[in-house]
DNA sequence: ATCTCACCTTGATTCCCGTCAATTTTGGGT
DNA sequence: ACCCAAAATTGACGGGAATCAAGGTGAGAT
């Protein structure tokens, strides 16, 4: 949503501005700042299927470039130019809502290709891009990515798998909001949010180190940023979690299981 | 979960039971009693990617069989032993909910393949699979498939594609639970179910013959079935839609769109 | 430091929908 | 035709979340 102006320090190797983003006119050409063989990240993707020589060409032909909070990689209804690999940092998927709105649908991780639905199926975006912490960020053009799908056969297998996933993950999220009430569903989203946000942890006690704004948390759950509010204000009095700001603590994990079960 | 009784009159070609059904020991042989070359539904399905040599391999494996309304292909949790291919009929996909009750997910219709996601995924079902009208209905083998798929990989794609759109709706479900109010939702119902179950039309008005029960619709649109009825009723109120049973007449098919616009 | 704006919190109120309970209707089976 | 169980409808009720409105808080900008 920020529309950064050019001002930006000239940082080296940075500087994406939303349209540049795109891969419309980058006012920085694109960056050799990495190396997918020595990404950290690499394991991790669908792309450590491919051989060698042709991690090469995907080497070759990528783009990299580093982005700051706020930077959009594409909106919801753009024509979909390319993949984006994340390396390092924490992007938010969003969609515009009915009400006018956005609401983040997900969160990619290091190791994690973005727009690939959209790429996959050829269609336009459905889904913003929003990078929400500093990242380093491939980015694959469409023709590159294609050529890869088209003759690795292994590549696709990948992303049909995680294809799956995500859907099976879309379905659980639309039953959970009709079937459990909250407190249960914030219980749920600290367990997800646990895996990869935890910042300290001893015994069953937690301290989660969230990147996420209250009103992104209260639309991941289907709710009203004040009905959110009042969660948290529970939970607080119960006991069960203490929100200051962006951290949160949980002194027992297993109350959060329980804070679920509850619901029969 | 209807547990049928051996006691089926042996009509010819049928005879699916639950336990059948996973090829465990079909009583009735795999059939013959379709072609994958003639079959109607052939252009609608992923396996039209198939070369010819390749879907002869295919018809010459898969095991056709006739099923009737409550037979059971799989049921959530079960391993996933190959996919079942749609050639006419009706099936219902469902996921147990919290509250224990099944909700109706999606519903597959001719030339769709049933259980596609888990074989993909490599994991268990994670929905059920219900017979809801009498439906004609091949399977296919893992070994089969999973063959197919490492060898042909422009059928991985069609999966692909098919996985992202049905992902793409499956997240839109939730963000509509969240921002539309129940009328819109079931308006929104009525326009997605009347491509495939008009039974009559003309001009603006419609006559849908939908096969599901309150209760599923009810589950569809994440409501319980109470408020399902009055949400029928107050269309019926209202001059949108007249519900008799499981025949639905709607006067006027704009005034859908309108119900659903009127959420801003 | 102050301003400002977006975010967050809190309270009061409304009303929608889930729950419980009682019929009524439907449809399958004998 | 009957019986029975499951599904559907209807009413009454209460709770919980959305809404509206009013502060409070914090971070970034000037």
């Amino acid at each position: 949503m920020s529309t950064r102006d050019c001002d930006t320090p000239p940082r080296p190797g940075r500087g994406a501005l939303v349209d540049n983003a795109r891969g419309d006119s980058p006012a920085r050409p694109g960056g050799r700042l990495t190396n997918c063989f020595a990404c950290q990240a690499r394991p991790r993707t669908e792309w450590c299927a491919l051989s060698e020589p042709d991690l090469k060409l995907v080497n070759d032909a990528k783009i990299d470039r580093e982005y700051a909070p706020g930077d959009v990689l594409y909106h919801q209804g753009d024509p979909c130019r390319g993949v984006f690999c994340l390396q390092s940092g924490l992007v938010g998927l969003r969609k515009v809502g009915a009400d006018g709105n956005s609401v983040l649908v997900r969160l990619a991780q290091p190791g994690d290709t973005i727009g690939y639905r959209s790429f996959l199926a050829g269609e336009e975006h459905k889904l913003s891009a929003e990078v929400l912490k500093p990242s380093l960020i491939c980015f694959i053009e469409r023709p590159v990515a294609r050529r890869m799908l088209d003759t690795k056969p292994e590549l696709g297998l990948r992303f049909l798998k995680r294809l799956a996933d995500d859907l099976d993950t879309a379905e659980d999220k639309f039953l959970q909001s009709t079937s459990f009430d909250i407190l249960a569903r914030l219980a749920h989203l600290l367990l997800v949010l646990k895996d990869r946000f935890t910042s300290e942890e001893k015994d069953g006690a937690l301290k989660l180190e969230l990147p996420l704004s209250r009103q992104d948390m209260a639309a991941m759950i289907g709710v009203r940023p004040e009905t959110m509010s009042r969660a948290i204000r529970k939970f607080e009095d119960d006991g069960i979690a203490y929100f200051s700001g962006r951290t949160v603590q949980v002194p027992d994990v297993s109350v959060l299981f329980d804070e679920i079960d509850a619901e029969t």
